[in-house]
DNA sequence: CTGAAAGCGCTTACAG
DNA sequence: CTGAAAGCGCTTACAG
């Protein structure tokens, strides 16, 4: 069998190239019945025009990456679900790079989408990112980008995130209500603005209710869960040890619930745990996870939906705001219930 | 600015666009110097090729695509990583579909991949599929296919998988050696042969162990958490309830956490459990969950480097043949430790 | 070692 | 309402 393209089909029914190209995209120009004949072979023949030849006639490629720093994570799988939903009514295609939170991956990955792969991008930057020289060309070419839950503040374009810095400030101030004084804030080194959001809520917190904030509360975590595992249990083998931890990363919850088990020490009793988290399982776990959940599949259905109306301009410009959604504090066991 | 490519670059430098492009893939043809003058003005233009003129002119894509039936599940996440891992490697991209157990969107994605869209592509089928005709056309077609863990036994190509027989087996007499002797085996309705293989496994062992079978022993479940939850604890209820659950799917065993904690119940006490699944944090579960966990991103590499390896001769043909990968059971508390 | 030409499979102004 | 032609940005046989 041959490949079936248009010149194929044009032959077989004695008709230019150009008439069944214009009938299968339903033109007004052609007639009811010269579409009908055109439509019953190419079904017949199970044919799909060619998506590169297309897209590199019309300069527009119906596909979008995604960049996230994590696959396995509620919270971007969550994104990705509410992104493709709404992508997949336009008929556009989703291309997905995880970039490990490692900025020399994210750095190759962006080189790849410089050159009209995709028509758009939608992106949560590493937590390495901190030379946004790559980030700023994606712009400077005028791809339409748009930052969701970590941003990228230099850049003028679309965000979408939450209210980390509410959050991150009634999150510690429930801990301080459950009688903590000691409140650790874990977070990935050198993570960007997000965090320093939740960080700042943090402090804020700390201030208004005259507790002293102390340097080393603020741990640096690294990507590896046995190296945090094993700071952590350091940190709670000490004598002046944390009565509270706020996590601003699901993962650093997980650790400690870790390195908690290795030293025997008891949640809420002896350490209370609040979390950033998107776990649908967090009231299963031992004991139940306090979460700060983010509203992530409506963050990617929003996202998906400024970008569909966007691109259907010629020159589809994103303006620069801030969009923000609210998380949601949901109190369980581990910070005291 | 205007639009970089091999023409303008070619006016620029005084040279045939056959010569730059030769230059740029740094074709024998070419004198070092050319080369060096080249590249030095494509850096500085920061100019990248065009990938869809590319795939027209060299019919590939260097594109790949995993269809997967679920996002927000660690067992297709970690595939997935193991996928990425080893194609970005070689240059590959990749577009993820979620199908949602959906055989109609299932069909929708496929026949978007019919026409080159790819060069080959992996998946794991919708709990739905019965009917698999557009899975037929994708190997007619003579697009490299591989399936992993939910295999379409009846398509003639390679297929990664587990000792899901194996599996099930054990995690049953497992069971059994802890007392159980009514054991109710859960799985998502119309699941397919992997199901089935789960599913002979929990059957052979009961037989072996002289516990007659009963029917409705086994639970078809919805796609519906809450109708899970529902439907588990209607059966918790019931006064010849299980002592026993094995799960064939992840979602499955949350469900019974959530129905058990619904009816007062306590696992492993009233109930033992045992699920498949790839859950990092099953140890942390109250109680933790002995699980039966897939060496998933092998699988996701495994696949990749198939198909890698195919994918540079000129006509990839992939062999029928099923790879199987040894899963592994961890007992923990729920089944009594 | 370099260049001119053809062609991948589409779409769309232009012509009739 | 239909067709001939050009062109999207590449690559590669063919020529020299």
């Amino acid at each position: 069998m041959p490949d079936i393209n248009i010149k194929y089909l044009a032959k077989k029914l004695k008709l230019a190239p150009s008439t069944v190209s214009r009938a299968l995209n339903d033109s007004y120009e052609i007639s009811q019945a010269t579409k009908e004949r055109v439509r019953a072979l190419a079904d017949s023949l199970n044919y799909h025009p060619n998506p590169y030849a297309r897209s590199l006639r019309e300069q527009k490629s119906k596909t979008i990456a995604v960049i996230i720093p994590e696959r396995i994570n509620n919270f971007f799988g969550q994104v990705i679900d509410g992104i493709e939903d709404i992508t997949q009514q336009h008929g556009y295609h989703l291309l997905i790079y995880n970039t490990r939170e490692e900025v020399e991956t994210e750095r190759r990955i962006v080189s790849y989408l410089l050159n009209g792969r995709v028509d758009a991008i939608v992106m949560s930057i590493s937590g390495q990112a901190s030379d946004i020289d790559h980030l700023k060309s994606i712009h400077q070419k005028g791809r339409p980008l748009i930052f969701f839950d970590r941003i990228c503040p230099e850049i003028p374009t679309t965000k979408y995130i939450t209210n980390d810095y509410e959050s991150g400030y009634n999150a510690t101030s429930h801990l301080i209500a459950k009688g903590c004084r000691k409140i650790f804030f874990l977070q990935l080194s050198q993570e960007l603005s997000i965090g320093k959001e939740r960080l700042r809520g943090y402090q804020e917190a700390l201030n208004a209710n005259g507790i002293p904030f102390e340097k080393d509360w603020i741990v640096p975590c690294s990507h590896s869960d046995e190296e945090n595992i094993q700071l952590l249990s350091d940190i709670l083998y000490q004598l002046d040890r944390p009565d509270g931890i706020l996590a601003a990363v699901e993962k650093l919850a997980i650790a400690t619930y870790h390195a908690v088990g290795k030293t025997g020490l008891n949640i809420p009793h002896d350490v209370k745990l609040v979390s950033f988290s998107n776990m649908k399982i967090a009231e299963l776990l031992a004991p139940p996870l306090t979460t700060i959940s983010q509203p992530a599949y409506e963050i990617g259905s929003e996202c998906a939906k400024q970008l569909m109306a966007k691109l259907k301009n010629q020159k589809p410009a994103l303006e620069d705001k801030v969009i923000t959604l609210p998380s949601q504090l949901t109190i369980r066991e581990s910070s005291g219930g």
